[in-house]
RNA sequence: GCGAUCAUAGCUCAGUUGGUUAGAGCGCCGGUUUGUGGUACCGGAGGUCGCGGGUUCGAACCCCGUUGAUCGCCCCA
C-alpha cells in the first residue's frame, strides 16, 4: 500500500490567504455593482447535457472539439462540465419559461472547466463572474452592460484597462464579410503562416488577430467589416458608441477584434490592459480580463425562438491578480491564556465577544510563557492576557488606545474570571 | 497539441569541476533571558534532494523517462 499523498488535479488551484481575500473581494464587488444595475442573481448547474454546449458554441470551436470535460453518466447520457456560462443560461431561459421576465438581466459566478494547458492566469478549473441581458434587442442593453463592466473594474481599483470594441454586424453582414475575407486571404494563402492557413478554413475571422510576422503584411489591406455592414447594423453600432460616450465609458475601436465562439453578432468587446501598464505585466500573455458580446443567434441553435441577447464574462483569477494581494481583516481581540486553569474562562469570554461581533483568537497551547508572544504576533487590536495573580484569576488589556471596544471587552473579562 | 525553463526541510533558497554524517534564514517545539512581555540567546524536531530507471567505485549534481509548476505559441476569461 502506498503512503503517497494524492496530488491535486493539474490546472486546479487551492486558493488561500491574501489571494483568497482578493478573490472574495472581486466577487463581493461584483455582487454590489450588479445590484446597482438590477441584475438578478441566478445559480446554475455545473454540468449540462453535452449538446447544450456543442450546439450553442459550435462543433468546430476549440472549446467544444478539444477542451471539454465530457463523460457518460451511469445512464449512458453524455454530460459536460460547463466550459462557460452563457449556453447554460440560455438553456435555462428556454426550459424554465423565463421568457415571461424578458428583458431579463441575470448575473452569476462560479467554476468553469476547460481542458487546456495551464499557465499564468489560465487554469483547467477557473472561475468567472458573468452578466447577461436576454430578450433585449436595443443597443441600450449593450451600453448598460458595458457601463456595468466599466464601473466594476473601476470599483476594483483597476484603472489601466481599456474597452476594445468592435461590431460583427448582423448575420448577413457577418457572412458577407467572412466570404470577402476568405477570398482575400486565399489569394495569398501560401504566404501565410501554417496556423493562419488552417484558420482560413475553420475561422477566417481569427486570421485578423494573428501575431505571426508572416501574416502581418496582409492584415492591413484585408476587407473591413464596416464595408459590409447593413444600414441597420451601422445604426446599431453607432447607437452603442454614442451611448457609451454618454455613460462616460472610454473605448477604442478594434477592427480586428472577433469572438471565438460562433454565436456572436453585432457588438463584440474585450477589456484589455493598456500596453506597458502594470496590469499588462501582471497578466502576462493572458491579456483579456473581461470579454463578451451580443449573441442574437444562440437561442435558435438551442431550438428556441429567435431571442436577442448580450452578455459578458470575466475571469475572477485574472481580476484578482490585478487587484493584488489583499490582507485579511485585522484581528480585534487576541487572548493569551497564560494558565491552563483559565481556558474555560477564555472560552466563555470569546463566545461572548464574538456574539458582539468582535473577532477573537484564543492562544492556549504550548509553553505558557510564550503564549503572550504568540498572541502578540497575531497583531490584535486588543491584546488580552489572562493569568493568575497569586491564586486569583486576573487579566490585562494592551493597546487600550483603541477605546471603542475597550469597555465592552473589560466588562466581559470581569464576568469571565468571576464565574 | 507544440517549444523552453525549473523541481533540495512547512516556506524562501544555498549546495563550487559528481567525493565523508545535505546547509542557512524564516516558521514550528522546548528552555533561558529581558523582572510585564511582539526582544535576544541556547537547544530540538523536521529532508530516501518530485517520482522511476540508467551511467559510475561513488549521483542533489551527468543521461533517459515520467509527473507537476512556470513562461511563450495556440486558444481564451
Amino acid at each position: 500500500m502506498s503512503k503517497k499523498t494524492p496530488q491535486a488535479i493539474r490546472g486546479t488551484q487551492d486558493i488561500f490567504g491574501a489571494e483568497a481575500e482578493a478573490f472574495a473581494f472581486v466577487v463581493e464587488t461584483f455582487e454590489r455593482v450588479r445590484r446597482l444595475y438590477r441584475f438578478r442573481r441566478v445559480e446554475m448547474p455545473v454540468f449540462e447535457k453535452t449538446e447544450v454546449f456543442a450546439r450553442s458554441l459550435g462543433e468546430t470551436t476549440d472549446v467544444v472539439s478539444k477542451e471539454m470535460y465530457s463523460f457518460d453518466d451511469r445512464g449512458g447520457e453524455s454530460l459536460t462540465l460547463r466550459p462557460e456560462f452563457t449556453a447554460g443560461i440560455a438553456r435555462a431561459f428556454l426550459t424554465n419559461g423565463w421568457q415571461q421576465y424578458a428583458p431579463l438581466k441575470v448575473a452569476t459566478h462560479g467554476p468553469l472547466f476547460r481542458y487546456e494547458r495551464p499557465q499564468k492566469g489560465r487554469y483547467r478549473q477557473f472561475h468567472q463572474i458573468d452578466a447577461e441581458v436576454i430578450g433585449a434587442a436595443e443597443p441600450q442593453a449593450d451600453v448598460e452592460l458595458l457601463a456595468m463592466a466599466d464601473q466594476l473594474l473601476k470599483e476594483l481599483g483597476i484603472e489601466d484597462v481599456t474597452l476594445h470594441l468592435n461590431t460583427l454586424g448582423d448575420g448577413a453582414s457577418r457572412e458577407a464579410w467572412r466570404a470577402a475575407l476568405i477570398e482575400y486571404f486565399r489569394a495569398v494563402k501560401d504566404q501565410l503562416s501554417e496556423e493562419s492557413q488552417e484558420r482560413l478554413e475553420k475561422n477566417p475571422l481569427r486570421v485578423l488577430d494573428s501575431k505571426d510576422p508572416r501574416d502581418k503584411p496582409f492584415l492591413a489591406g484585408a476587407p473591413k467589416i464596416d464595408a459590409f455592414l447593413s444600414e441597420e447594423a451601422s445604426a446599431f453600432f453607432a447607437a452603442v458608441t454614442s451611448g457609451l460616450d454618454a455613460a462616460g465609458v472610454k473605448w477604442v475601436r478594434a477592427e480586428s477584434l472577433v469572438r471565438g465562439l460562433d454565436y456572436y453578432r453585432h457588438t463584440a468587446f474585450e477589456f484589455i490592459p493598456d500596453g506597458g501598464s502594470a496590469s499588462a505585466a501582471a497578466l502576462g500573455s493572458q491579456s483579456t480580463v473581461l470579454g463578451g458580446g451580443r449573441y442574437d443567434g444562440l437561442m435558435e441553435s438551442l431550438g428556441g425562438a429567435p431571442t436577442p441577447a448580450v452578455g459578458w464574462a470575466a475571469g475572477i483569477e485574472r481580476l484578482a491578480m490585478l487587484v493584488g494581494a489583499r490582507e485579511e481583516e485585522r484581528l480585534k481581540v487576541g487572548i493569551a491564556v497564560e494558565h491552563d486553569d483559565l481556558v474555560t474562562a477564555a472560552t466563555w469570554a470569546a463566545s461572548e465577544l464574538r456574539s458582539q461581533r468582535l473577532s477573537v483568537e484564543i492562544v492556549a497551547n504550548g509553553s505558557m510563557k510564550k503564549r503572550f508572544d504568540k498572541a502578540a504576533k497575531l497583531n490584535p487590536l486588543y491584546l488580552v492576557s489572562l493569568h493568575l495573580d497569586g491564586e486569583a484569576p486576573s487579566f490585562t488589556i494592551k493597546n487600550p488606545e483603541h477605546s471603542d471596544a475597550y469597555a465592552t471587552i473589560k466588562a466581559v473579562l470581569v464576568n469571565a474570571i468571576a464565574r
